[in-house]
DNA sequence: ATAATTTCTGCAATCGTTTGCGGTTGCAAT
DNA sequence: ATTGCAACCGCAAACGATTGCAGAAATTAT
């Protein structure tokens, strides 16, 4: 009941047949007479024999797991994420790998090694903000391992994505605002080179131009974590009074600046109207509760995997691309 | 540069020497010569090869690779927890596979056994809220693979833990109510078998009496998420009246029944004091910002990890369960 | 020149499983 | 009695890597 756990030579041994045979008993196969076959399954079951898992994988040259590699799982954003990927995989009893990039570039590009060396039949990956070497992704595509990009991928490589309709997405929130009276909306960015964001920044600006509003860069500024807000609450109270209305780029920042803003006494949001995006379940309980873009992370999750599994099973030659974007859409709350 | 990866026989075949050179050369055998050894290293960077992790597992018996088996994934907590195993295995070159069992035991089950199956070194776990029967923990024990419970761990098992002192929690924010001058707590507790909610329950009833309040059992309430606080809507404005603080056993029904209090215009924490467990991000985001305890997610984690992996470095024969209990602060806020 | 030693490399078995192919039964048909 | 044909099972190679042991080549000692 120790030691080594029990393998298909032990009950060959110990049935006195060969392990060819047990092989087939267990996997049903019609050589094997019925009663050599109920007895195999008998002892196998008695002794707890379950098969190991990296010996079929060698064999079979893959692994049936598929590797998940995301920036940060305490995003609640990537966690429903990888709930949608584990409820598909699990229904199919496929195992899934995830590791954390940390934002990281190097580790992104370790992680992602360390699945291709364990034969994960496919990768899902959201990529990290600071990665511009993509030679590890290319990697990726020569090993023949199917990979699919969600929420974050390399708009310089021509690959499957799932992702949100980020620019639909700033415009509703815009629009929105708009509607609602808004003439100088501020825009909480993200930083550099992260392509959602600049989407959703897109959408901002497109609406704004759209409506004949004066679009005024100095209505942007980059601030896409509370602390960087916090960090920034000179300048924002210094814009403050000539504002109307706020769009953050995520809810985080978006319920940062309405603290802010109700701590310096304005009144939101009769005074000032903020939305954020994302729809993280803390933007239904924050007060006032916030005006939010909701992302379908889970079902993103969901059809991330099924669209690797398709790759997976139809390893066609000819590779054709597909994006699928989800469309977002607006709930409005109490702080717009 | 498509189809299978290089193998160490592919090497071998192209440098016309045995593929046990070629894997002593890559491991820095001193059996090798010089020449050889930077021959085949030069080629294999070449071409870009990469151990079959399989093999390797399978040969050494062992996969680097250590399992996690947690309920919820999107619960902030166990994501902090996951970053802190994460941030240690990923320092020591081990790959991690998370699963979640969803609350579910057979989902716990399958969980576990796959893990096995692909021959993990060691085993984290945190178990799930309907998990009674506990023989396929004892599988585990039986196959020798390390094990240890974080967080949630089943109490008739004497097994290593990583857990946090709820009991001592419990009383910390009934102590710090009592002081602010709270004579009639409500607490909300989790329902049925959960032994972490059991514990700051018996934090809260203790210190109720060593108050020398009187403890009456029907301000206890099974109430455990947001849902659950406004299901009992009623029930919870009937007996507002009589009330003057809120213990809630987790962040998120705290500020539930924050919101809810308010909204029927009660001040806090000027007319009830409330308090929640975790010390979640949203506390400190929300208006009144919550008194909460902390819980130290990513240090549990790393402790997990750590604890783990001198389980598996020490096979020692004689074992003797550990638990280690990290101590919790009280987080004062506005709440209280 | 032979023996002893060092230095390097290869053979073959092994980990646990799968599978093509061939072999051994038994039984019915001729 | 021979052939034919199922039905059932085992041999051995493979997947990719590791490693004890033996052996070859080169070097040194005698």
């Amino acid at each position: 009941m120790k030691g080594a756990p029990a393998s298909i030579n032990d009950i060959a041994r110990a049935l006195g047949i060969s392990a060819s045979t047990v092989s087939r008993a267990l996997g049903n196969h019609p050589d094997i007479s019925a009663d050599t076959r109920s007895r195999v399954m008998e002892y196998a079951k008695a002794i707890k024999y379950r098969p190991n898992a990296l010996a079929v994988g060698l064999k079979h040259q893959r692994s049936n797991t598929i590797g998940v590699v995301i920036p940060e799982i305490i995003h609640h954003f990537f966690s429903t994420i990888i709930s949608g990927i584990e409820e598909v995989a699990y229904s199919k009893g496929l195992r899934v790998m995830i590791c954390q990039s940390n934002e990281d570039y190097n580790r992104e590009v370790i992680n992602i090694r360390a699945m291709l060396d364990h034969r994960v039949d496919g990768l899902l990956i959201s990529q990290s903000k600071d990665t511009n070497d993509l030679s590890h992704f290319v990697e990726v595509f020569e090993s023949n391992v199917p990979i699919i990009f969600f929420d974050r991928f390399p708009s310089e490589l021509e690959t499957d994505r799932i992702i949100t309709d980020d620019f639909q997405g700033g415009k509703l929130v815009t629009q929105h605002l708009i509607e609602r009276g808004c003439r100088s909306i501020l825009h909480l960015a993200t930083s550099e080179n992260l392509l959602v964001g600049a989407e959703r920044c897109r959408g901002y600006a497109d609406t704004i131009r759209e409506a004949a509003l004066t679009f005024d860069p100095n209505l942007i500024l980059l601030c896409d974590t509370q602390q960087k807000v916090y960090a920034a609450k000179e300048q924002i109270l210094a814009m403050a009074p000539h504002i109307d209305g706020v769009f953050a780029v995520n809810d985080l920042s978006a319920i940062a600046i309405m603290n802010l803003l109700m701590d310096a006494g304005y009144q939101i949001p009769d005074t000032i109207k903020v939305a954020g995006f994302g729809d993280d379940p803390i933007a239904s309980i924050v007060r006032p509760r916030l005006t939010t873009v909701e992302q379908k992370g889970f079902m993103m999750g969901k059809k991330a995997i099924e669209m690797l599994l398709e790759r997976i099973e139809n390893p066609t030659s000819s590779f054709v691309p597909r994006t699928y974007k989800f469309q977002v859409s607006l709930n409005m709350r109490d702080s717009s």
